[in-house]
DNA sequence: AAAAATACTTACTAATAAGTAAGTATCCAA
DNA sequence: TTGGATACTTACTTATTAGTAAGTATTTTT
C-alpha cells in the first residue's frame, strides 16, 4: 500500500488526539507532508473517508494486539497491563485516546465514521468486560462490582483521565494507573 | 442583566455539550435565537469571549451548588450523590459535561478559556478530593487508593461514561452511577 | 426635550474550509 | 512503444466561518 496514504492516516489521527477531528484541516496534512491539499483527496476523497480509515486503522491495531497476547499466552494481569500501557505512552505523548477525542464529536461524524466508533467501542469494552470475568473467575481480580459496570469503570478512567493530565497540573498518570491496577487486587 | 445574554450562554453551553466547541457556530445561535448573528457578536464579541462566559458561568453554578449544600448541612455522601445526580441528569438528555466536550478541545481554546477550565476543573477535583478524604475519615466511605486517586477516578468515570452512554447501546448510565456509590460502601 | 445608552440590523470583509475537474509526470505492463 | 494506471499539481468553486463598521429604533437618563 501506499506511503503517502499511510502517513496520511498517522497524521489524521494524530491531529485527531491533539486538536480534535472538527478542528483540523486537510491543509493541516498536505503541508506537514509537502504535497497539496488535493493530493489527500486523492486517496482520501471526503474528510469522512479518512475518519473512517482512521478508526478502521485503530480497530485492526487492537485487534491485532489481542491475537498477538493470546498467541503469547498472557493472562489477565498481563493483557489489561499492556492495554493500560497504551494509555501511559499516549499521556507520555500528550495525547488522548481515540474514543476520548471522537466520542464528543460523535453527533457530527459521518454515518460509516459512527458505525466504525460504535465497533471500536464495543470491541473493547466487550474484550475488557471478559478479561475482568474471567480474570475474577480464576482468583487475578477481586472486584464487587459487574463485570461490564466495572469494564466501563476502568475504560472511562483511562480515557478521561489523559483529558485531566493534560489540565490538571502535576497528574500523575502513572500513579493513577497503579490504583486502577491495584483495586483490583483487594 | 440581559436575557438574550444568557440565552446565548445557555444556549452556546449547549452547542458545546452535543456537537462540540468547534463544531458550532454564531449562526446556529442566532437562528434558534431568531436574530442576527451581529447581535451575537454584541454581546459577545469574540467566540473565546462566549467560550469564556460559559466556563465561568458553569464554575458559578458548581460554587453555588458546594454553598447550597454546605448551608443545608449535607454529610459527604449526600454531597457525592448531588454530584452524581448533575451527570444523570446530563445522560438522561444526551449531553456531555462541559469538561468531557471542551477537554479534547482544550490546544484549540483560547488563552482565557483555557485557564477558566483548568480552574474548574481544579474546583471540581479538589472538591471531590476533600469530600471523600472526610467520609473516609469519619468512616463513611471505604476505599484504598490515594484521595486525589479516587477522585481523579470517579470524575473521570462520570465524564467518560456520559461519552459511552451515547455510543455503546444498552448502557445502563443508573446502574453504572450505582456501581460508582456502591464500591464506596465495601 | 435632548442626550446617551441599549439592543439590535444591514451589509459587508477576509479567511478558511471541503471538494472538484482537468491536466501532467512517471512508471509499468502488454 | 504505446496505453493505462498511479500519484500527484494547478486552478478553481462553493460554502461557511468569525468578525466589523455603520446605521437604526427604542428606551432610559438628565
Amino acid at each position: 500500500m501506499s506511503v503517502t496514504r499511510e502517513r496520511i492516516i498517522e497524521l489524521g489521527e494524530n491531529l485527531i488526539l491533539t486538536k480534535g477531528y472538527n478542528a483540523f484541516s486537510y491543509q493541516d496534512i498536505s503541508t506537514e507532508l509537502g504535497i497539496k491539499n488535493a493530493a489527500v483527496h486523492y486517496y482520501f476523497p471526503t474528510k469522512a473517508n479518512l475518519g473512517t480509515s482512521i478508526v478502521k486503522t485503530n480497530i485492526l491495531r487492537f485487534e491485532e494486539m489481542i491475537d498477538n497476547m493470546h498467541s503469547r499466552g498472557f493472562d489477565e494481569w498481563k493483557q489489561l497491563d499492556a492495554f493500560i500501557k497504551i494509555y501511559i505512552k499516549s499521556n507520555r505523548e500528550q495525547k488522548l485516546c481515540i474514543f476520548g477525542s471522537l466520542g464528543p464529536d460523535f453527533d457530527t461524524l459521518n454515518e460509516n465514521t459512527q458505525n466504525e466508533l460504535v465497533k471500536m467501542t464495543e470491541l473493547i469494552v466487550n474484550w475488557l468486560t471478559e478479561i475482568l470475568t474471567s480474570g475474577k473467575e480464576k482468583g487475578f481480580f477481586v472486584f464487587n462490582e459487574d463485570s461490564h459496570n466495572k469494564a466501563a469503570m476502568i475504560f472511562s478512567s483511562l480515557v478521561a483521565s489523559l483529558q485531566l493530565s493534560r489540565i490538571v497540573k502535576n497528574f500523575d498518570y502513572k500513579s493513577f494507573c497503579q490504583a486502577i491496577q491495584e483495586g483490583l487486587k483487594s
